[in-house]
DNA sequence: TATGAATGAGGTTTCATTCAT
DNA sequence: GATGAATGAAACCTCATTCAT
């Protein structure tokens, strides 16, 4: 849990936050964004009120998931960058790093809904659009260094990892997570650059996976 | 539509039978398998009441549009096969002709429920089993022929294909259809057999992406 | 079936009619007045079509048969009158007979909407009243012989008549019929003009068993 | 109210599910058990949501009114056994005590539903059993003093006993409360043993009276 | 005329949110 | 501050009735 805007807390009122947002982040992550309020609640081991009192509905309690699995994925992100010099080689990684991006994923490939909220919340937009930046960064160096193919960009780089780790929930447990670290090797063989057949359409940018459509419920 | 097992049904009524259907596909494709039946009968211009008479609730109609979808696909395969020796450009090609895939992919991927609903669904079943098996040929003549990697199996390339044609709803208009021509390209790339740096994990098996799992609600 | 106040028909809608009012009778008797129209319908052999243009909506269906329940009574009150010159016998003899009054006790007794719709058919009213005519000349006739308590008057006994023959379905199936006639017994026992213990209250009279209120459903 | 197994309640939720059961009573008692739940909510004073939360479904509202009404007659019946010693007052004297049966009647005589709620429900039939041995004591006693006529047995007499008491909406007002007095003491008459012209069929014991038939809708 | 399909009003049930304890 | 009860709006589903075939 990453430290938020949010004035100051008690110690059990930051705790109960905190044991919400982690709660949310799973029951979303398995069941979409849709559960009724009373599980989270249970999942947390708190109240309804509780959480009401800390989120006063539900979209403010996506907003407060998908800003801290953002941040996760940053400070990850940056990490990562900071100890691999070479550019290929921390773009496989970060697109290896799976979990903390499960969230994420779910919420805005699946969701309509948690989409057009994250995209109305300023502040995790922020904290998105600098990620994208970090691995803007990745991807032109890794296409000067000869490694990535020329006809992608950040964008489609960023849907293809979210696909990909997506998982896929009716494989057996056993597979469940060996699948997303199979499918990331797939696409970075696919990636490179000695690989390319020409891709068809034009590469999609860092730009153009934020929207902010505010369309209706998933 | 295809032919149903559906008794006879008067003109007028196979009509609307068959508007529901191609209704709920396209509304369960864009907005999940939750959608209000309302929505789903307005959608199909029709009442709720002829809703619920020709589908008595809401599984049994995700079961008629999963068997309807799955049944185009299969069709299409087999066509695909008759008219392409080459087992590699077939697999191409089916994994490419993404639209009728959509629906099945929204439904098996995406929802708990319609997953536990399809796979409870002998008639079903079937069909998709015979589109598996047929898949699993040519998979296996397309590593004899030494295109395609050999650390790899029909299951895999059936969810890969599915994710990678499952689109995403936050890109703009423009890219939505694009962008899964796109990543079948990147995959196809990834897949074949010169490009191999092994793959962690296990090949998965056409068997093993056929689940029954009981689950809850999506 | 008896003749009614409809036109003339054609003999197959007549048919039609006949079956309709049979079946509604058998179900209404099992499964009380509001059961749903197409099972009436399922029940007589013919579509919910022709159920609705014989009775254009469910009132009409339930006068009908209480109208036709009623005269049937009335027919077999009045054949047991003429054949059993001694009161009290007659007078148990009707009680005895059963099985015709049962539809009109279901009708009647348990539905207030029943109630409602008959009391407001002058048609059957008629009949009802000239039933209870006949009964009262029993009644008084058997007192004056001395043979009936003198505390009692023809509605107690339209009421303890209706009560007992009512049945009772939760009886395991053997006893269904049985049942009835030893009530009917103990209930003659108890009105013997010997046995008076004084009733509490006061004689409820013919008059007083037909209402009119037009109260809510059942 | 009686004590019932509920794990233990906030004093305003106890006192709303209290006012539940007593509304439930008497709008099932007045109209069937097929109101609309709105109505029993609005009765109590309470919205839906509320009646919901404490009865998930009308079957388990039915249930709790039954075991509730049952109980009270066995209270009932325990204290009256205790301060009359003569068997057959005893027994005329829980005959009389009506009201208390008035919601019982309904529910088993009436309802095909409830009854097979009821019978299903263990809980509600063990203290419908004790009562039906404490009545079978009676019986037995009331037969051996020679009081009671000898061809009747305890199920013959809770039968009898919930037909008269079960009461006829069809009466005016005034005569309501009366007649069920009146209709007691009749059969009373015709129980006592000096009146006995021998009764068809044969006794129906205590134990036919319970069934578990799992019957459809009323 | 008989049939069974279509409609929509009304009852049922769930759950987000508010509020008393 | 935490809890869980109460509320009512909105979704679900059934069936009386109408109407095309």
């Amino acid at each position: 849990m990453t430290t938020e805007t949010t004035p100051r807390l008690r110690a059990d009122a930051r705790r109960n936050r905190d044991r919400i947002i982690t709660a949310a982040q799973a029951v979303f992550t398995e069941r979409g964004t849709e559960v009724p309020m009373e599980e989270v609640a249970r999942t947390a081991g708190v109240g309804v009120g509780t959480l009401y009192r800390r989120f006063p509905d539900r979209d403010s309690l996506i907003r407060a998931v998908a800003h801290d699995a953002f941040d996760t994925v940053l400070q990850d992100t940056r990490a990562t960058i900071e100890q691999e010099p070479d550019a290929w080689r921390a773009l496989s990684q970060i697109m290896h790093r799976g979990m903390a991006l499960r969230t994420v994923v779910r919420l805005t490939v699946l969701s309509t809904r948690a989409r057009s909220i994250i995209n109305s919340d300023p502040n995790t937009e922020a904290v998105n659009n600098e990620f994208l930046l970090l691995v803007d960064g990745l991807v032109r160096r890794a296409q000067a260094d000869g490694a990535l193919r020329d006809d992608i960009s950040t964008g489609d780089i960023a849907v293809l990892s979210s696909l990909a780790l997506q998982g896929v929930q009716s494989l057996p447990e056993e597979l469940r997570n060996l699948a997303p670290a199979r499918y990331i090797a797939v696409l970075l063989d696919g990636l490179r650059a000695q690989n390319s057949r020409p891709l068809p359409g034009r590469p999609i940018t860092a730009q153009e996976v934020v929207v902010r459509t505010p369309e209706r419920e998933d």
